[in-house]
DNA sequence: TGTCGCCTTGACAACGATGTCATCGATAGG
DNA sequence: CCTATCGATGACATCGTTGTCAAGGCGACA
């Protein structure tokens, strides 16, 4: 700036009023420093700005997801940003893995860069440590997973309600021997999910003692692992419901093996890629990603803009998409 | 800063001395900064620091790619964050979405936040606007796609080739009539693969005159409606050469819907989700972004570091995965 | 015991920008 | 013609941090 000021022959002060637009400076001073600006290819350094700026804003917002390379986190993240590029605002995007460190670790990173908001999906058991943060005035939005010993804005599926959908069409199409496989249980909405699947077999007044219920499942293949053992006792499950899209996966891919893709139902939590171009196609209960990061971003935004209404928790719909392998009679008994 | 030095009661230098873990401070006096500043949940400001800071580096770096709600993107997005992450380095991600004013956009937001280094995917007909960034030092790595008027360092996969090997395999199982659908022409990646097709035809010695080829399809609808389209003549293609992951997911639904899923070869460029648990599973020249991303941080990093040799073209192997859909046999002559 | 040197510490300037305020000149009103 | 007002401009302090440098204290060594 120093520089384009000498060149344009100007004060500091005035290039500064031209950067930013700032009214009462001469047509032909505006044309000067903007000349000088473009011959030197002069870029404002906002955090240079920021640091004196009356607002503070560093019009950069600090991402939270699953993995940026998972489908749902990858919608999660461009509803976001199509938010935040509206506004002239930056995003930090990082994966989470699971993993309470990298939380911490993110979170930290996040911060010392000043970020204006957070929208995060946590793990670890508590995001007490954010408390100080949230006094400062920094809006936390967490997105998937409520938080854990903190109260601030969330935005979430309906989980146990989507695992009782789900649970409750197997039912509906005569199922009693419904497999779960779900994912770590310290993940909160794995819990959540597992808690709609039992009371839903509660509430049809099915036992869940002889249910097969697998928990802990992380990944594709973990999953694949455990639906072939699912198979491997005297009266295997004729339904399957998977609490997670990469557990899906591996079900599908197990029971392709198996040759049993047809005879046993599945449904699943978490929409699957090409879910409806497989055979059978895959009935789901969908999330809707898009939405839950538009919110999520929206409420940031609107805490910015000086909502200080009490911290909410907003419930995005989930929907039950019937493609084929959820409507799977139950084999005859043998 | 200020505060956590009153209430340890030593100056503000220590303080920074504590936190950046420079020596020659007394054992007591870390003690009494590190519980001041844990009391007063100090996060030190790292833009704040950087302004003064003798290697100005603010451990951030900017990526652009097509979409980061698309699986090849996500993979490279995730490689060059876990490459990131191993050096204290945030990472700013953005979509492209084939605009050339969001390339603009994004890279000015990018330089503004004073990124230590660029991965880019572009669009616009020339990057030399760069050049004024790559005199200042800016790292500059282009992935996917190669920049026009300006050199620096590029990751891509060989796309010519790549189109070349998967029209090689359609011709090798006895196709002769082999449809071409392609993505928009000023996408230089989307040029080459239509490149590498047409010779591949032309080494055949097969005429290009009689091929249907289908340019501008940028999304599963577009491609959809183009294939049903291919259909529509007297002698339709027997095999389908899609050159990208969207145009391929298109093409299979139309296939789908007219029935023809087995008995019309399709090959497509960049690999689909769950592509080989379809019916059936589709032949794809894979991609490996996995490797682009990884290559593209490395090469950021090697050039923070110092390396200033010329700028290099990294060529990352392409792989035919046969998995059905591209070893269908011609149907016999209608 | 004096000197030297090392460890420890803080005062101060500087990074690149913006907020505040004073100055200057021109214009309008009396 | 004088003064009040306003537009245009720049000097200067400041944001939170680090680089530089000097000073004070203490132990070691001659």
């Amino acid at each position: 700036m120093r520089h384009v000021a000498a060149l344009a022959g100007v004060g500091v002060k005035t290039v500064s009023r031209v950067i930013n637009g700032e009214p009462n400076v001469s047509a032909a001073t505006i044309a000067k420093v903007e000349a000088a600006a473009r011959t030197l290819d002069y870029q404002p350094d906002l955090h240079a700005g920021n640091l004196r700026r009356a607002d503070g804003r560093t019009r950069t917002l600090g991402l939270l997801v699953g993995s940026v390379d998972n489908p749902f986190s990858g919608a999660v993240h461009r509803a976001v940003e199509d938010a935040a590029l509206a506004r002239g605002v930056s995003v930090f995007a990082s994966s989470l893995d699971d993993d309470p460190d990298r939380e911490q670790e993110a979170v930290s990173a996040f911060l010392r860069r000043r970020v204006d908001g957070l929208i995060l999906t946590t793990i670890s058991e508590s995001q007490a440590y954010l408390a100080p943060e949230l006094r400062r005035g920094t809006p936390v939005v967490f997105v998937d997973r409520e938080p854990a010993g903190i109260t601030s804005d969330a935005v979430v599926s309906d989980n146990a309600d989507g695992a009782a959908i789900a649970t409750r069409h197997l039912l509906e199409h005569g199922h009693r021997r419904i497999a779960y496989l779900g994912d770590r249980h310290d993940i909160q909405t794995a819990r959540e999910r597992h808690r709609g699947y039992l009371d839903e077999l509660g509430r049809a007044g099915v036992s869940t003692r002889g249910q097969q219920v697998v928990e802990g499942l992380h990944d594709e293949a973990t999953s694949r692992a455990a639906t072939l053992a699912l198979f491997d006792v005297p009266n295997p499950p004729t339904a399957i419901f998977s609490s997670q899209n990469l557990v899906t996966i591996g079900v599908i891919r197990a029971l392709r093996e198996l040759g049993r893709q047809h005879d046993t139902a599945l449904v699943g939590f978490d929409d699957v890629p090409l879910g409806d171009l497989l055979e059978p196609g895959v009935t789901v209960v969908a999330q809707n990603p898009q939405a839950i990061g538009r919110i999520a971003a929206e409420r940031v935004f609107a805490r910015l803009d000086g909502d200080d209404s009490a911290a909410a928790r907003t419930i995005v719909p989930t929907q039950l998409l019937e493609r084929g392998s959820g409507e799977i009679a139950p084999r005859a008994e043998g």
